[in-house]
DNA sequence: ACGAAAAAGTTGACCTGTCAAGCAATGGGC
DNA sequence: GCCCATTGCTTGACAGGTCAACTTTTTCGT
């Protein structure tokens, strides 16, 4: 016996609009449009030259400040943070000189005008992180993290043949 | 008194690096790289292929299967979403049929290529997300969704003037 | 010390995603 | 019934993102 018309569905086994990843490219899409439109308004710059900014701003001295660094720890693309960065540099926030040791890499680091303009923006983003982080209960605020660093290493596992 | 050299950091209050949404992109490239991956090895379709064929399958005949209304449970791009869906009538995995009482709607469906496709990549996809359940415990995996919904409708609230 | 292999970063080609303008169809207000 | 605002969808132009090839510099084996 199948209560299924054809038309009832059009498949079974279908709660895939409860995937995970489904809600999570939906959340990513409205993060992704909340962000740009702040930084539209507040700074005149895109979310990448934003990412790329606070990658260099937040950088520790302990580690070095270079492009497949940061690239490393944000998994960002090479070629993308790249322009990014370039295109900060033009703009005067970000100096890449050279690095006397390594002659393949570029020390990356804010100028006087990048640290004030990641000042002046940096109120607005931890707002935003607040705004985010109250919508949450205290038991999911305290994992949250702890969640999204372990999806982030499961889905590094292409173990997917 | 202040500890910090100019050389020590580039910023203060500099934990950015711990916010949610820097956290969340990382996570969003990772399972996007996965994902392309997975479909382009085992269905030969492109991430938003997939995506809009199953919002198409995993519709209830009780909500209308229109572009729109699978744009907005979705958040895709309405543009987006119509190139493809598009490319699938093209591929033969879904019609579009005018709405006999509406006729700037088209009604949405699998056919029966369609229908055996999604079937055929609906354990792959539902292995991966299983794959990342168990990277949770079960407490996290229990609100995990909660959180997730409650960013969503945080995200949306563009009351950042 | 030489050459092969690897790493850092850049670049070009290409695909995806975003935004707004546009067209066609519908539905009220009068 | 006729306008006009509205809705559903498509399209074009552009910015963002991905991938691999390439240049330069370094490293390592022998």
């Amino acid at each position: 016996m199948n209560d299924d018309t054809e038309e009832a569905r059009s498949v079974p086994g279908e709660d895939l609009r409860e995937f995970l990843t489904f809600r999570l490219s939906r959340l990513q899409i409205k993060l992704n449009k909340q962000a740009s439109s702040i930084l539209r308004t507040h700074a005149g710059l895109s979310l990448s030259q934003w990412r790329a900014l606070s990658l260099v701003a937040t950088a520790r001295t302990a580690s070095k400040v270079t492009l497949t660094e940061l690239a490393a720890v944000s998994a960002v693309d090479k070629g993308l943070l790249s322009r990014a960065l370039n295109s900060l540099c033009e703009l005067g926030l970000v100096t890449a000189t050279a690095s006397a040791l390594d002659h393949r890499v570029h020390d990356l680091a804010l100028t006087a005008e990048g640290r004030a303009c990641f000042q002046r923006m940096l109120p607005v983003m931890q707002a935003r992180q607040a705004a985010l982080r109250v919508a949450l209960s205290d038991e999911e605020s305290a994992v949250v993290n702890s969640i999204i660093d372990k999806l982030t290493d499961a889905a590094g596992k292409t173990d997917f043949p």
